[in-house]
DNA sequence: TCGCTATCTTCAAAGATGTGCAGATGTAGA
DNA sequence: TCTACATCTGCACATCTTTGAAGATAGCGA
């Protein structure tokens, strides 16, 4: 199989992964830091086990990386550039119909400034 | 709706478009300008009605625009940089497990090097 | 003009995959 | 054991993908 082959599949599974808002919300949310489930499922205002299988998908693809902590389970990107990646897909987002351009402005500002992660101290 | 879930869900939107090995592909080819459907079709290999149903769901995104000569139908990027932003979610396909990373390398190789989209003479 | 062909799109049906939910099942601390 | 936290399982539902056949449009030659 040619390289190009292999590497579109291997593209276009990453983007079917990032292709569901609950996971681009998941994302974004990590971004600023390690969450723990409890957290997300309150930020996201989603059930429980749906923010457990988004996260489950996630890790299966090495997205994002678990610690324990007694039955605290906390979740952080395990490639932090990725939240900035997806942010930039904004760009491709205004300008096309149907869209309220203002609140991608407002969604742009709000990811852009947040990008205190994994730095520790 | 707060902006970022409005956000969240274009993002999506987009993602789940991309996120298709046969698109991903499509798209690379037109990277570096324009093709009629019958070349698209022989370059990728593929059937035409699934080439012209991928062309659909493009256009239907504003990904892509149409221009008819003839009988031919030529296709371009509406958004030519949409490419360059692709190729960058190879940083994230490396180092991942069950990837060739040679071919991932290989890849972006390619892709990376053409870059004489749309710019007419 | 008529018929033929090439190019491309659309349609419908079957199959594959993804999603959402409810309930059961771990797991750790008190 | 009881409770809180989180995951797993199985099913119904929805969406996406693939394919083949049919339809639209444009050029070409008799």
């Amino acid at each position: 199989m040619p390289s190009r082959t292999i590497a579109a599949k291997e593209l276009a599974t990453i983007f079917k992964v990032v292709g569901h808002p609950d996971r681009v919300r998941m994302i974004e949310e990590l971004r600023a830091g390690e969450k723990d489930v409890n957290t997300l499922v309150k930020s996201l205002d989603l059930p429980g086990p749906r923010v457990s299988q988004h996260l489950s998908l996630l890790r299966a693809h090495r997205m994002v990386e678990e610690r324990r902590d007694g039955r605290h389970h906390f979740y952080h990107l395990s490639q932090p550039e990725i939240a900035g990646w997806i942010t930039e897909g904004l760009n491709f987002v205004e300008g096309r119909m149907s869209v309220n351009s203002t609140a991608i402005a407002a969604a742009r500002e709000l990811w852009s400034t947040e990008d205190t992660s994994s730095e520790p101290t």
